[in-house]
DNA sequence: CAATATTTGTACCGATAGGTATTGAAAGCG
DNA sequence: CGCTTTCAATACCTATCGGTACAAATATTG
């Protein structure tokens, strides 16, 4: 009961996504953000919470959406599908022309004050847990034999994080998405899988 | 002629540069600076300009100083060592425990509102030369026969550069040195050098 | 139709942002 | 010394920051 809400959520939280992945956390302002979230302020704190609430509902549609293919990647049955498929959504994603550029994780909040503090470490836990996650796939891999015997998965995901994160840079300075590519075929070429 | 400066420019100019680098351009407050840097706000303005040159200012005296490591790794002899350089230089500069964690070309402003987009766009070029440079030493590299015939100067460069935006980002988020140090060990392992 | 519950829009809050006007202090030079 | 030149310090400016009080509007429930 009551009365009911003039907007959608979901696209409200997409519009606040695009916006905190463009200009990071501490870039984006109240005002940007219910200008292009087409509401006013009290309805966003009523929907959201807050500033960081709203930044932390719009990572998690980020892990969810645009960023979903990380999940597929670690289901591929071989290490170097995995990989690949990993490095490939990276650039693939970093560079949509439908999005901004870069990635939300390492652009959101890589550098701020304190006020940004909260987030800045939420988004490197992110990354580690991302990380984290491609070295157990990894480990499995390697029990299975299906990476040389003398790779450390640990390793070889910190490695592989590091590419992505490289990428993710790059396409923040608007690097064109072939360039990345040819830097993910080298790794792949060189890769000890 | 006239009241002498009471401060020392290039220490003030110092103590800056460690803020923008720990908090990014837009994190960094001109309180903070004042307060930090230890004179007030006229002073400031008087000697550096607006918060933007004095940005410059810090950048500039970045490139010469704690970065000026790439300068040097240039020069070596070959490219094998070129490269090993550069990247043991990237993760020593960005984990040194006198200096902010990362690198102020990175998270300086990777992503900010409109206020900071002059200063993005300065980094981006500015990692762009980076990468030119090492291109262009490659290419010397490669007409010396100091690189694989089938080896592109510009992909390795861009794939150097990618490793080193990488590893400035987990230092951003307090990466221990020795894992970015075994990053660097399986880069050199695997390039083709 | 009331009565109630919720959202909306406007207008506002104190705090802080970057930047400056102004006055007093400290030096060199005659 | 007196004059000029530069710097230092306090105080202040407007604009914007994130966040909220309050009342009008719109729905469900009885």
């Amino acid at each position: 009961m009551g009365r009911p809400r003039s907007f959608d959520l979901n696209k409200a939280l997409d519009r606040a996504l695009h916006l905190f992945w463009r200009k990071g956390y501490e870039g984006t302002s109240l005002s940007d953000l219910t200008k292009t979230m087409g509401i006013n302020r009290p309805s966003l704190y009523a929907a959201f919470g807050d500033k960081e609430a709203l930044f932390r509902k719009a990572l998690e549609r980020y892990r969810g959406g645009p960023a979903a293919y990380t999940q597929e990647a670690l289901n591929e049955t071989t290490a170097r599908a995995v990989v690949e498929r990993l490095l490939r959504g990276a650039a693939d994603l970093t560079t949509a022309p439908r999005n901004p550029g870069g990635c939300l994780t390492v652009q959101g909040a890589l550098a701020c004050s304190e006020a940004g503090d909260s987030i800045r470490q939420e988004l490197t836990a992110c990354r580690a847990a991302g990380e984290a996650a491609i070295r157990r796939r990894l480990e499995h891999a390697k029990s299975n034999g299906d990476l040389p015997a003398d790779t450390d998965p640990a390793d070889l995901a910190r490695y592989v994080a590091t590419i992505v994160y490289g990428i993710a840079v790059q396409a923040a300075g608007s690097a064109r998405r072939g360039k990345l590519q040819r830097v993910i075929e080298m790794a792949l070429r060189t890769l000890p899988l």
